[in-house]
DNA sequence: GTCAATCGTTTAAAAAGTCAATGATTGCGT
DNA sequence: ACGCAATCATTGACTTTTTAAACGATTGAC
């Protein structure tokens, strides 16, 4: 019914974009801590968890596969911001939990993504933010509506 | 100074995960027109431009490296979507046309793309969406920001 | 008229996403 | 107690997307 007119109208096209320009920028300013934007976020949904997370859970938490989480989890646990033991009651999950190292490089890494939508989003105040927040979210997070 | 506290209150994050949803959302319902997001976004890009546009600020339109262009256009143009035909007053050029298939098609997967979106922030008044596309498109395009 | 720059194109390599299969483990039904 | 289906992490193969460097053709500037 109400198409979009051209194509910076369209909001699927627009997010697209944000999205790219966002995660350009975003591993730009992590690479110094030695993370990517799917690393940071796997992090930062274990470091949400401080009781531990199964690595199922992660990979719903933060959208990609669970093949993916394995070599993800692989790499923050070399680096030892991450300990993955066997759930004892239940043997097949793995519980995730972040070290105090990792706590601390993810809050380093939290303020630099934040900085980087700063970058473009500074003056937009924060109720309007909050807004943008909310549509996203309910794109993401939406049990209703209709997928898979 | 503010950084989000949660992952999902994060906007790098939200736009990344609904980005996901979308384009996953809108490649199924672009399948039955034989397109998927990307080359949906150029064909659109193309329509937005009845002169004709050149291949490298196609590129630049809809965010993608001109060498990914050639094989999208190529396809565009093998479907009889598109015309490419050499620019007489700068014969680097490629100006890219819409034919009138292609702008029935561009207008298909348009409403389609809406639906898809609608399907999710269907409830979200007109206001708060022009809202959203702002703050997308600042991200997107405000040369202002750093970036590169 | 030469040189640097720009264009489309090709190619290669890395990263990301998709999907099926496997072995270990669990809970359920009987 | 036992077998069966389901769930978990993990592996591997495969496709798509991204990123980057190089090339010839063409142009504009000096």
């Amino acid at each position: 019914m109400t198409s979009p007119r051209r194509l910076d109208d369209d909001l699927g096209f627009l997010v697209a974009r944000a999205n790219a320009v966002l995660t350009k920028a975003t591993n730009r300013v992590l690479a110094p801590l030695g993370l990517k934007v799917r690393a940071y976020s796997v992090l930062a949904a274990v470091c949400d968890q401080p009781e531990g997370i199964a690595q199922r859970r992660l990979a719903n938490d933060v959208g990609l596969d669970p093949s993916q989480i394995v070599a993800l989890v692989d790499e923050l646990e070399g680096r030892e911001l991450v300990q993955r033991t066997t759930d004892p009651t239940d043997r097949r999950n793995k519980l995730i939990v972040a070290t105090y190292a990792g706590v601390a490089l993810c809050a380093q890494a939290r303020e630099r993504g934040a900085d980087v939508v700063a970058e473009y989003l500074g003056d937009v105040d924060a109720g309007t933010l909050e807004t943008v927040r909310m549509a996203l979210r309910r794109i993401t997070f939406d049990e209703s509506a209709i997928r898979r």
